[in-house]
DNA sequence: CCCTCGATACACCGATCGGTTTCCCCCGGT
DNA sequence: ACCGGGGGAAACCGATCGGTGTATCGAGGG
């Protein structure tokens, strides 16, 4: 197992958390999560206070990968449209994979109804990143309203992560991008 | 209680799963479910063969309501992109009222990964059904491709309902119509 | 009047939930 | 060689999970 070999209990914890919950969802339990990585309930009560915090904690570590993926490729370069464009397009790379089931962020914030657990806020922190991203890019660009077209490529975002994960629909065809790209255009984008 | 009043055990359970299994998502247990039905377990189970086909049954007899709101509005009057447009309206506007929680076919979709769930096939149903309504008003209006903006319409409308459910975006300035707006201008609708 | 049938209450099943505690082993320090 | 302590295995906690078995009750129809 890629996850059971050699690291801190810590990260063995936080890699299977981080890979049972976005499979299963909210409702893995504490045995699963121990058992799989390779860590006794003991020394998983000694690292964490609670089940949710190590959620929380698993969430919070994969944010820079999710950051990175995201805005890869040639490094800095690009137009603001490139960059923004790049986003979708990784996603839709990415939604093609078999066991591709949508943002993590976005699922964590729908399954935990209860704004006050310690992953809603860092799921909050993930969405607002990205939206940042879009909100300096659009600026660069001289969108006219580049706090709105920010708003509206995460209702895109979203919307195509959410129904790609779900299995009703299908990416491949570059829908995210070409949607994207309308709304750029409309916003008056460079 | 509302739905704890006279009705059949069969009503009174379908009320009480659609309104506790999108308050507290899918993990109502089947004890508190039948408490706030007011009906007996023993009941509920010679009625449905499973929790999992009572909210499948909960979910499906929502539909019609659910989409009779989403295209409520002067009967069959106004043009395609009036008949669109008052659709995301609708959204902006159920999206306002304090436990608005995202649609619940979408919410559901997110939920239950597994899509052999009794459910999931259900919800599938309904927003295939939003997505034709979609498209045909895109054909009525002459739309150039009215498939592709029926999908884009919905990646709308599923981000905004997942995020305005998620309480990470508000939709009372009008965000949804206008940024369907945009993708109908450049498709071409009249 | 009685009898059946739908529905109820409630105990019970094994499994699992999140979390705690106990016991023991092993490893490092001196 | 001895001792201390951290960590793992596993028992244990009360609660709840989805689901069933049983006995009772009450209303409706012959």
């Amino acid at each position: 197992m890629a996850t059971t070999d050699k690291a801190s209990p810590r990260e063995r914890l936080l890699d299977a958390a981080a890979e049972l919950f976005y499979r299963d969802g909210v409702s893995i339990g504490v045995e699963a999560l121990c058992r799989t990585a390779g860590v006794s309930k003991r020394s998983m009560y000694q690292l964490f206070d609670s089940k949710d915090e190590v959620l929380a904690a698993s969430l919070e570590r994969r944010l820079p990968s999710y950051e990175a993926r995201l805005t890869s490729g040639p490094d800095g370069a690009g137009t603001p449209r490139e960059r923004i464009l790049r986003v979708f397009a990784q996603l839709e790379q990415v939604s093609g994979e078999p066991d591709y089931r949508g943002c993590p962020y976005l699922s964590a914030l729908v399954e935990l109804k209860n704004p006050e657990h310690p992953a809603h806020a860092v799921a909050r922190g993930g969405k607002e990143w990205l939206k940042g991203v879009f909100r300096a890019q659009a600026e660069l660009g001289g969108a006219r309203d580049p706090e709105l077209l920010a708003r509206q490529l995460m209702l895109v975002f979203d919307g195509a992560s959410a129904r790609a994960g779900a299995r009703v629909e299908t990416l491949d065809d570059g829908l995210a991008t070409v949607t994207a790209t309308a709304l750029l255009d409309a916003a008056g984008l460079e």
